[in-house]
DNA sequence: TCACTTACTGACTGGAAGTCATTTTTAAGA
DNA sequence: TCTTAAAAATGACTTCCAGTCAGTAAGTGA
């Protein structure tokens, strides 16, 4: 009498195979231009089915979110089991999610438009949503421990706050890697390319800046990356 | 015989009043909510006409970019006419930055809109999208200017590259904006909520901790802002 | 085989972007 | 002041697409 369970799996897969067919569209030709019909068509499916399995199109778009960062999240949380200090764990996080958003720049995509949304109401009766908001807190907490460790075996600086640390911290690398994002996906920055920037380098030159901020005096003498400006 | 000239004169206030009737709607509503009719009500004006003045709605919002763009960089170019050290300018421009962003988040939903635009082709025929890039690159060298001028004057460790630092220093003051930005426009950071975090430092922190980075080896022994973790 | 439930379909609706033939306004010349 | 050509504005119309829903098909258990 296993059909229940038969179904609900079958369920799901057939959830996840609308998600991948609105990948291969929407990552394609951008959410705009992407049509339900067309999704619809490349599951195999009508599109009326497609509303029985999402909400609405954002709906649909917030479940590619979902699925991206629970990627992200998943490699973030395998580098706390590594055995590193406080400061390498800061800067393997750091590097994570650089590779993470050069590996995958549609998804990134899908974080921007994701955090852009206005509407309050539509995001709270997501689930996917609360899905990415509970694995963005996870994620800083990571940053937190990464930070407190730093604090307890000397690497980092220990009279600065943890929590503000992690936020400052946070923020730049999210700044530094949406700027590296727009420049891989060819976003119109002449700026930028005028300049002759390496933007491969843009992390560690963050890290090796900022790290002279954060080490304690001891640390402080030795170059964190390989980096030179 | 001045009439071409009125006529030109009325032409662009025109245009400017439907710009301002765009962003009471679009502001107020949000780009996707609000539609071309209403903006055309508003400016008591009908639909067609909006599109004798802008190609499209996508065109109209670049618009409104435009204004918020000029508008930032005009206070970007006053501060370089003070007499302030290199690492003074650095943090009134970081400043000024965030201020404008609190003062008009709007726009800077507009400037976020914008740099998230796939479509280069689209951005490349507009005209206000040429001026807001025209506006970035100039604010980026007024950042190179200011590091350069903090070289000579000592207040900046001059063993980096000036414009490799500037867009490091970029970045990451758009990426510390940017969250302080979504937090004071209510965008689901429960994240940040749950931290008890004053986002309202997060800037100062943040140049307390690469001031120490950039800073020469005797500035570094006193700090740059009032600001403890 | 039948009755019932679940899954799926695609024609239809509503609403908004963008177009264009027509009308209204403006202003230079007679 | 009147005429007329150009410029400006209009709004009904077309197109496109998200989202709906009455109807159909497939699956299930008796």
């Amino acid at each position: 009498m296993g059909t229940e369970e038969r179904k609900a799996r079958e369920k799901e897969q057939r959830r996840n195979a609308i998600i991948d067919a609105a990948e291969k569209v929407i990552f394609s030709k951008g959410l705009e231009q992407a049509t339900m019909e067309e999704i619809a068509e490349k599951a195999e499916l009508s599109k009326g089915t497609l509303y029985l399995y999402f909400k609405n199109k954002n709906d649909l778009y917030m479940a590619i979110c979902e699925r991206g960062s629970n990627l992200l999240n998943s490699r973030f949380s395998k580098i706390l089991t590594g055995d590193h200090t406080g400061i390498e764990l800061i800067r393997l996080m750091g590097e994570t999610y650089l590779d993470f958003v050069r590996q995958h720049p549609d998804y990134f995509n899908a974080f921007m438009y994701y955090e852009n949304l206005k509407n309050t109401e539509e995001l709270e009766n997501s689930e996917a949503a609360q899905v990415c908001e509970e694995n963005r807190r996870e994620a800083m907490t990571y940053m937190v421990r990464a930070l407190q460790i730093g604090m307890q075996d000397g690497t980092i600086d220990d009279s600065y706050d943890p929590k503000e640390l992690a936020v400052v911290l946070w923020s730049c690398t999210r700044g530094i890697t949406t700027m590296n994002h727009m420049r891989q996906t060819g976003h119109h920055f002449k700026m930028l390319d005028e300049m002759d920037i390496e933007t491969g380098s843009l992390f560690s030159n963050f890290l090796d800046l900022v790290g002279k901020g954060m080490a304690t005096p001891e640390g402080r003498k030795e170059k964190m990356t390989d980096s030179h400006f």
